[in-house]
DNA sequence: AGCATATGTTAACCGTGGTTGCCGTTTCTT
DNA sequence: AAGAAACGGCAACCACGGTTAACATATGCT
C-alpha cells in the first residue's frame, strides 16, 4: 500500500500493539520531508502522532533510529521492486528495463516521502550505518547499470552509471520541486523522460 | 574562474583584505558538501582556513550568513549564465537552448560544491531567506521553461516544468554520486542526456 | 480480579556548538 | 611614528533539543 493512503486507516486505532509504531514512522517521514530531519524535534513527532515527546522512546530507541528505519524501508522497497523487474531479464532485457522504469516511476511518486528521505537525509546517520546503506544503494544501482549495458552494449561503464544515476535523480528532483499533486501525470512524464535518457524506444 | 582552481592561488596569501573572506567561503563550501551544513562546526571552518573558531566572526556575522552567501553566489552564477544563453533566443530558440545546456552542464560540474550546496542545504536558512531564494530559483526555472516551450510548443506547462526540473536534478544527482573525477567526461555525458530529455537533436 | 507488560506524562538533565567578551597583535593610513 | 581599524586567540556563556528518571494508567493474559 502506498504511504499516502495508509495513514488515515491507522490514525484512529489509538493504543494498539504495533500500530502506533507505524504511525510514528509515517508522520516522521512527512515531517522530515517538510522541515528536514534536523529541524524536526522529537516533540514534533510525538505531537503529530497524538502523544507527547518522550513517549516516542517507548517505540524507538532514539531519533536516529526512526530515520534509519525509514531509509531501510525505502531501500527494501527499492530492492524488491528492482529484483521483481529483473526477474525476466534473460527473456528480454529491453522489456525488463522498461518494466523497471515503469515500476520505479510509479512507485517513487506514490511513496514520495520515503523516496525523498532516502537520498536527502542519509548523512544524519552514524558513519557505520551510512556506509552500509550507501553500499546497498550502490549495489542496486549496479544492477540497473548491468541491465542497461545489456540493452545498450555500446555504453561505457561510466556512461551507463551516469545514465542510471540521472534517471534516479530526476525523479527525486521532480518530487522535491512539488510541481504538481497529480500523481498520475507526474509518473507518466517521468517515465517518458527516463526512457529518453536511457535511449529506449518509448512505444510500449 | 572555477572554484576548484581558485583555492590554491589564494591559500598562501595569509592576512590580506578580502582574501581571507573568500577562502572561508571556498573552504566552507567544501566542508558543507563533504559533511553537510549541520555537521560542519564553526571551529571546523576556522581550522580549514588556518585560523581558529570564533575568528570567523570577523568576516561573517554567523554560520548561516556563510551559507547564505554561498547560495547567493551560486544563484547569481546560475542567473547570469541563463541570461547570457538566453540573449539570442529571438534569433534561434533551439540554438539558445543548446547553448544553455552546454553552459549549464559545464559550469555545474566545474563548480561542484556550489551546485550541490544550493539545492541540498537551502532549508537551513531562516524562513524569509529561504522563500526569497526559492522564488528566485523558480523564476530562473521559468525562464528555461519558457524557452523550452518556444522550441517545443506541443508541451504542456507541466510537462515542460518536469523536463526542466529533471535536467537540473540530473546534474546534481550525478555530482552527488561522485561517479568520476573526470570533469570533461561528466559534462559530456550530462550534456547528451539533458538534450535527450529535452528532445533536442544531439547533433551540434 | 490481579499481575505483568506496554504505553504515557511531566520534569529534569546535559552535551553540543554557535555566539559573545575581552584582550593582544598585525596592518593600513596620514 | 602613531593612532585607528582590522584581525585573531582564548575562555566563558547559554539556548536548544535529544535523552533519561520517576511516576501514572491502560491493556492483556491467566
Amino acid at each position: 500500500m502506498a504511504e499516502s493512503d495508509e495513514l488515515e486507516s491507522l490514525i484512529s486505532q489509538g493504543r494498539k500493539h504495533g500500530v502506533r509504531k507505524r504511525v510514528i514512522l509515517l508522520q516522521a517521514a512527512r515531517l522530515f520531508v517538510e522541515r528536514g530531519y534536523a529541524d524536526t524535534g522529537i516533540d514534533d513527532i510525538g505531537a503529530a502522532v497524538g502523544i507527547s515527546g518522550p513517549a516516542v522512546y517507548r517505540h524507538f530507541p532514539g531519533k536516529q533510529a526512526i530515520l534509519l528505519a525509514l531509509i531501510e524501508l525505502s531501500l527494501e522497497r527499492l530492492q524488491e521492486g528492482t529484483q521483481a523487474a529483473l526477474a525476466d531479464r534473460d527473456r528480454d532485457p529491453q522489456e525488463a528495463l522498461i518494466a523497471l522504469v515503469d515500476w520505479f516511476s510509479r512507485s517513487s511518486v506514490e511513496n514520495r516521502n520515503l523516496t525523498l528521505i532516502m537520498q536527502a537525509e542519509l548523512l544524519w546517520l552514524p558513519e557505520q550505518d551510512r556506509r552500509r546503506l550507501n553500499r546497498r544503494m550502490r549495489q542496486i544501482r549496479e544492477e540497473w547499470v548491468g541491465l542497461l549495458i545489456e540493452v545498450r552494449p555500446e555504453l561505457s561503464d561510466l556512461a551507463a552509471r551516469v545514465a542510471v544515476t540521472s534517471v534516479m535523480g530526476m525523479v527525486t528532483a521532480v518530487l522535491a520541486a512539488r510541481l504538481s499533486d497529480d500523481v498520475r501525470a507526474l509518473s507518466v512524464h517521468l517515465r517518458a523522460q527516463m526512457l529518453a535518457v536511457l535511449h529506449v524506444p518509448t512505444a510500449l
